[in-house]
DNA sequence: TTTACACATCCGCCTATGCGGATTAATATG
DNA sequence: CATATTAATCCGCATAGGCGGATGTGTAAA
């Protein structure tokens, strides 16, 4: 995959692109979605939304490279956050809200923070 | 091709992946690009963006299928132009307006208007 | 009705990219 | 070092979609 420049500096078209090819994919959205509340690893992607491990991990590849997220590593976890962009701030602003406000990722918010408060729960036994 | 309802109603989520998958070309870009300033024909955009006829034709389907342009027949032309978003109209200026701002797009404009006054002078010729 | 023009569509070809199971790699923990 | 956990990558497969020349279609003029 063609690597982007997330907007830090002027765009090209390509970039422009493919910073929208990144959000052409349904599961990325919901995975976007996700991340722009809170930091995540992997795992709590994967319950949330239901995805294979391949499948999650893959597209949080794809976003990483877009520029979209970045990763940190904690012990076993990789966590995956949004990244800021420095230009180009209200269209990102627009592109978020509108996202957020899709009916099937508010749904996955919810499924999300109930995953939460269950995983803390066993973690507290 | 999936079709899309171009934002006059409610969105869900492939509605809006879609939108973003027509935007991830850079030659739809740039025809965007074109269109957002006025109603063209096919062989104007060919000429400003220098494309075989079959590329320009091909991409302005996909433009109209995704709801972002309608066209319109007069005589032996095909006219396009762009469409208005009745809701999400914020993130549809911002994508506009960041469209436009790139030097590509702005190189195309110039190169349109000089193939537009050619095309007049010649027809008072 | 023939011809010319503008455009849409078809065609074969090729690359990108989606999927999810299987494997590999990195990191604890015993 | 063996094992478990977590995540990345590999794999084969399938579909989407880009390209541009060739062909089909609609319109107008001769």
């Amino acid at each position: 995959m063609k690597q982007y420049k997330f907007p830090h500096s002027q765009q090209d078209l390509a970039d422009v692109a493919q910073m929208y090819k990144a959000l052409s994919d349904e599961t990325r959205l919901r995975i976007l979605g996700l991340l722009w509340a809170k930091e995540l690893c992997v795992c709590d992607i994967m319950e949330a939304l239901s995805l294979p491990q391949s499948t999650a991990s893959r597209h949080l590849a794809y976003l990483k490279n877009s520029g979209w997220v970045s990763g940190r590593r904690v012990e076993k976890w990789m966590y995956y956050k949004r990244n800021l962009p420095t230009t180009q701030t209200k269209l990102f602003d627009e592109i978020v809200n509108n996202l957020i406000a899709i009916p099937r990722c508010k749904d996955d918010s919810l499924v999300l923070e109930k995953h939460l408060k269950k995983k803390n729960k066993q973690e507290c036994e």
